[in-house]
DNA sequence: CGAGATCGTTACGCAAGCGTTTCGATCGTG
DNA sequence: CACGATCGAAACGCTTGCGTAACGATCTCG
């Protein structure tokens, strides 16, 4: 069963949890770091620095930077593969993940508010 | 009657919305900004600089800023108060409705091709 | 074994956003 | 009419992120 939703309410939901978003947490995550972020919990394993960024759209450095600051906050973690040395897999942490649980928390709630 | 979602349609909503944002706009504003744009369009006016800082819980100057930039993108408009020429009154535009109309367009649709 | 491809990172110069403080313009009130 | 309050904007120094172009480390394969 899908998530059925009016203009009106798609909007309203996104501006309720955005406003939340922004008096909540002071750390403040642009929208690509957010993209990042969903991705790595949401997507199976193994993620890498390129593929991340294929998916995304964008350059390899914006990856390697929204990794530092992310990895900096604890929402992310970066361990080399053994098998290709080249490669970095990102991991998750269970900061990062109590972080998206309140975020989930917040949009089912404000779901839940909405008018009709 | 509500939006009722599970915690994963929750972040998978965000997490398709986002992604396809960042892919499909290059002008990415931040989540400030969004929340600012989705404020102004959804919230009955007169909207004006303290009232939106106070709104926000930031300060005065950031939304000077926002505006700024979303001004010159031609999202939002500026006009003096004529009534208490100290004010400034902030005014939807044509093209910040069709931003917002195609971003209530992404919800919309990834909402409907969520899993259950 | 060695040349080339591929990985993520770093360096560089630049643009944009931040918080604090200060400013000019305008209003309200005694 | 003048003084204090209030409005939004500008100034300042700083931090963070960007795109491009390099870089060292590592793998692949003839």
């Amino acid at each position: 069963m899908a998530v059925e939703m009016t203009p009106s309410q798609a909007l309203g939901l996104w501006h309720a949890v955005s406003l939340e978003q922004v008096r909540a947490e002071s750390n403040d995550l642009s929208l690509r770091q957010m993209a990042i972020l969903l991705h790595i919990y949401l997507v199976p394993p193994p993620h890498t620095v390129r593929a991340l960024a294929a998916t995304l759209g964008v350059t390899k450095p914006v990856i390697t930077r929204a990794l530092d600051s992310m990895g900096a906050l604890g929402l992310v973690d970066r361990v080399r593969d053994e098998k290709d040395r080249r490669n970095v897999v990102i991991k998750r942490t269970l900061k990062g993940a109590l972080y998206l649980e309140r975020l989930g928390d917040r949009i089912i709630d404000r779901g839940r508010q909405l008018p009709v």
